[in-house]
RNA sequence: GGGCGAUUAGCUCAGUUGGUUUAGAGCACCUGCCUUACAAGCAGGGGGUCGUUGGUUCGAAUCCAUCAUCGCCCACCA
């Protein structure tokens, strides 16, 4: 027998998850069997596993542990996304430290310490993943950015070139002056932030003493102003009609302009206008023909165009600017003013809008495409409400196109070469291509120059957005831009599992890429070039205050360490039962502010952990029985059929459930249906019953059925907790090489019989209410009392059932099961269903005590009744509910009125006794 | 400004097309037990009338409207 009474996650989990890999369980090739696919959402190459990985992979590997216990050829793509701004930005920081500055490199340079360091420290989050259990096909894992990946990417670019959908532009654009490129209007995150209203008085032109004074959050981009706009019908401002006023500090002479768009009940109903560096701006100086003045360096520092505080960090000189405002008597007034300011959601810099050239890709028409895919439930999303949110930014009203480029090295640099010594925004001479040479047999065959070179072409020193890359996943991981073989088996992929935060950067994105290339790829017979059939959304892991889990805030606990503590599946234990499908989850768990550990008072993992030990502990007591050839006594063969035959059919229930709880993803209702059918009927109840007399042995038919219970139990709980069961499957039996619970049958659901399980219920009802009885009177819980059953129809049919009495005996500790159609004098009596029972014992009622019980429970019953009864005279509810319902409705009349009948019997025994 | 979601027991949440005994679970809590699988355990128990106010209906936690509070998405913000 094992000894240890606890179960220790640690040593086993290595053990094995180093097994299944020995024996590539985790492996998919393509066969004659159903497919299964997922591929993961790839984490960041240079990521480390915080909570939100833990959770949404936890739910991908149940998904597909489920998928191949039923026998079906699962496959789990992993991989890693080379996360272009927040990489690169991590290799330049690095580089910096070094003492080296990535303008002092070439781009070759750069890029080779890029590898070496994503070689070196790169993956580490697979290598995390391993120990959660996450059970991905790891010889197929990819990397957005090797090279079949990347040569899709080409190939589609140049197809979207092709077919128009991308264009190259001036537009203004989010510029991020840390990572110092230009950022899609999704990669801009808006938050609100205390700062400071300035209200600045610009002198009008040629007045001795006339002002206007604008308000601005900005001050520092005064240096770039080319007008001040009020608005129309502002009677304030309309004798200022041709008058120009004098921007402070540059002294330029600028127009005051009218324009609709400005609110004249914001500050003073005068706007400064700056067109180089604000959006509605840029839009008003298009409207009045403005000077567009750049005031800025891609750093954020100022340019030589400002002429005051050249090379100084813009949030600096806002504070100079500030002080020589006031200096000079232009600051009027200073207030505080909280405002949504727009950060770079990979560098948090503070995004500085600029008119920038760059390569977009138009939207329309996808997003279109997009849309429908969802609205006709193509692509299914759960939770279904989602749609609502995808709706919104995908609608033609709001969609805007895609900036793809990106002013990066890391990435796949765009496949687009200009003629040396012409200017990079002359259309005529841009020549898209997949490789140099077959965009210089362009450039010739457009020029007609036969003598031009590669050494006459430049490659444009852009990179494209990493979701550009990240869109095709669905599709690159099986290299499906180059060969069709394995496309055709595993697309679409069944389900997507990922958190709502990226539904625009890539989920939508995705469809769009499925619809755009898949039909192409697989040949016109496929109608299903989705990439997935079912997105489920999960939430984002929050902590108990309620705050997104981030590192900034240093409220997540280590992951890594938390599966230290509480082993793997204690983790995903914790994990799925903080929440439910699709809400967000707030997993409270206090942690140590330095070591980012999980303190012990944490019960969310060690719920699972228990669990683990509980069931541990159920197989140590099987295999410490002495087990024997020769059958039972016969009253302990019919309480073991009774209990064999309801386990199986209580089996079969939970198991039918459970069905229905994993087509609608809701993976922790399935959960915590397994634990408590696990610990309560399993152990506590099927055990408890089986289990033989101190020092006695158990039949081998009861004991083999008992293990084969238990076998299945490991293999359906098996996806949520793969390592414990595994565990358990092999202390069970001995086990053959390749006999492994996570290729083990997942057992199908087949009908069940009603009518015993509510007989069981009814058993399971006496049996509490006889410990109750004996707590609550102070009896011995062992002490060998008579049941004594009134006897009327139903409660003799209870009875009928081979085995029900000697289990009731044995459970409840009874030494008899009588029938009577007397009172039992010193019986206390006590109701299960309509059914009258006595438990009979020498003991003492406090009657008082009784009495007011009985009375209690009549007057609650009266009520209920009454309540039925007015129902059931409505003549409008007999006549309009259906038949069903109202003699439902007559059953809970007649037991109710059943029930106060024998309480009052009762009420007059308790007076005749005192 | 447009939109979405939430509001049920101390906490976290179920409640699947309105009708199985005037609401369920897990955790927490209370009581009694160191009973030879498990005290990280066993047995039992208390606790909510479903955010507000109306409406529809024979019947509402469930449908509609209103208000309130919280969270989120998109757009805008001098």
């Amino acid at each position: 027998m094992t000894q240890n009474t606890r179960y220790n996650p640690t040593e086993l989990e290595t053990k094995w998850y180093d097994h299944w890999m020995k024996h590539n369980y985790f492996h998919s090739e393509p066969d004659e069997r159903e497919a299964y696919s997922i591929v993961i959402p790839p984490p960041n190459v240079t990521g480390v596993l915080h909570m939100g990985h833990m959770l949404n992979n936890t739910i991908q590997d149940i998904l597909i542990r489920k998928a191949r216990l039923e026998g079906k050829n699962a496959c789990w793509v992993p991989g890693t996304d080379h996360a272009s701004i927040a990489t690169e930005a991590k290799v330049v920081r690095l580089l910096r430290e070094k003492g080296i500055k990535k303008s002092d490199i070439s781009r070759e340079e750069f890029l080779n310490y890029a590898f070496e360091w994503k070689d070196k420290y790169g993956g580490i989050i697979l290598e995390q993943l391993k120990k959660l259990g996450a059970s991905c096909d790891w010889d197929r894992t990819r990397f957005t950015m090797e090279e079949s990946l990347s040569k899709a990417v080409l190939k589609v670019f140049v197809d979207l070139y092709k077919k128009g959908k991308i264009y190259r532009g001036l537009r203004m654009t989010n510029w991020d002056p840390e990572a110092k490129t230009v950022l899609s209007n999704e990669e801009v995150i808006y938050k609100e932030e205390q700062s400071k209203l300035y209200h600045v008085r610009y002198q009008v032109e040629g007045s001795i003493d006339e002002w206007v004074t604008i308000a601005t959050t900005r001050p520092e981009t005064i240096l770039g102003d080319s007008a001040v706009a009020v608005h129309p019908s502002d009677e304030r401002y309309t004798h200022l009609q041709g008058k120009r006023v004098i921007v402070p500090m540059v002294n330029r002479s600028v127009p005051i302009i009218f324009d609709r768009y400005v609110e004249m009940e914001f500050g003073t109903g005068a706007l400064k206008v700056t067109p180089a560096h604000d959006m509605n701006d840029y839009d008003i100086g298009q409207r009045h023909q403005l000077e567009t003045i750049d005031i800025f360096n891609d750093d954020g520092t100022m340019s030589e165009a400002a002429q005051f505080y050249i090379g100084e960090d813009r949030f600096v000189v806002r504070k100079k600017i500030a002080k020589d405002l006031e200096a000079a008597g232009h600051l009027v007034d200073v207030e505080d003013y909280k405002n949504s300011v727009g950060r770079s959601e990979r560098t948090n810099a503070v995004v500085e809008p600029r008119l920038t050239l760059q390569w977009f890709l138009a939207m329309k028409g996808f997003a279109k495409t997009a849309l429908d895919a969802v609205r006709s439930e193509e692509v299914k999303f759960y939770p279904e409400h989602f749609f609502n949110m995808y709706h919104n930014w995908l609608n033609e009203d709001n969609i805007r196109d895609w900036c793809i480029s990106r002013q990066l090295w890391w990435g796949q640099q765009i496949p687009a070469w200009y003629l040396n010594g012409q200017a990079d925004d002359d259309n005529a001479s841009i020549f898209v291509a997949e490789t140099a040479e077959e965009a210089l047999a362009q450039a010739k065959a457009e020029t007609g120059r036969a003598d031009l070179t590669l050494e006459d072409l430049r490659q444009d020193e852009d990179v494209v957005d990493t979701w550009f890359s990240s869109w095709l996943w669905p599709i690159s991981v099986f290299d499906g831009f180059e060969n069709q073989d394995e496309l055709r088996y595993y697309y679409p992929t069944n389900v997507l599992v990922t958190g709502w935060d990226i539904m625009f950067f890539w989920v939508a994105r995705m469809i769009m890429a499925g619809y755009e290339w898949s039909g192409d790829l697989l040949g016109e017979e496929r109608k299903d070039i989705m990439p997935f059939h079912e997105v489920y959304f999960t939430g984002m892991v929050r902590d108990n205050k309620r705050r997104k889990m981030s590192k900034s805030l240093g409220n997540s606990p280590d992951a890594l360490k938390l599966i230290e503590q509480y082993g793997a599946d204690g983790v995903r234990f914790g994990m799925l039962s903080s929440g439910s499908a699709g809400n967000d989850i707030i997993f409270d768990a206090p942690i140590d502010p330095n070591t980012k550990q999980v303190l012990n008072e944490s019960q969310l993992c060690s719920q699972g952990l228990n669990f683990c030990n509980k069931m541990w502990n159920a197989m140590r007591l099987l295999k410490g029985l002495e087990v024997v050839d020769q059958p039972a006594d016969e009253a302990t063969t019919r309480i073991n059929q009774l209990a064999i035959e309801w386990f199986e059919n209580k089996f079969q229930q939970v198991l039918k459930e459970n069905e229905q709880r994993f087509e609608s993803y809701r993976l922790s209702e399935a959960l915590m249906s397994l634990y408590s059918f696990i610990w309560g009927d399993f152990c506590s109840w099927y055990l408890e019953i089986i289990k033989p007399a101190y020092g006695q042995p158990i039949d081998r038919a009861t004991y083999e059925q008992t293990l084969n219970f238990f076998e299945r139990l490991m293999t359906i709980l098996h996806p949520f907790m793969p390592f414990v069961t595994e565990e358990i499957w092999h202390q069970l039996r001995d086990r053959k090489a390749g006999e492994d619970c996570v290729i083990s049958q997942y057992p199908k659901a087949s009908a069940f019989d009603e009518a015993l399980l509510n007989d069981f219920d009814k058993v399971q009802d006496i049996v509490s209410k006889i410990r109750d009885l004996r707590t609550k009177n102070g009896l011995s819980a062992k002490e060998l009392l008579p049941l004594w059953v009134e006897s009327g129809d139903r409660s003799r049919q209870l009875f009928d059932r081979d085995g029900i009495s000697e289990l009731l005996r044995k459970m409840a500790y009874l030494n008899d099961v009588r029938f009577t159609s007397e009172d039992i004098a010193n019986g206390i009596s006590f109701l299960s269903g309509t059914e009258k029972y006595y438990l009979e014992a020498e003991l003492s009622i406090d009657v008082e005590a009784e009495r007011e019980r009985i009375t209690k429970e009549i007057k609650r019953l009266e009520g209920f009744t009454t309540g039925i009864g007015k129902k059931l005279s409505n003549e409008r509810f007999v006549n309009n509910a259906p038949a069903a319902v109202v003699d439902k409705e007559r059953k809970k009349l007649n037991d109710g009125l059943e029930k106060i009948k024998i309480l009052k019997g009762n009420l007059q025994d308790l007076e005749a006794m005192s």
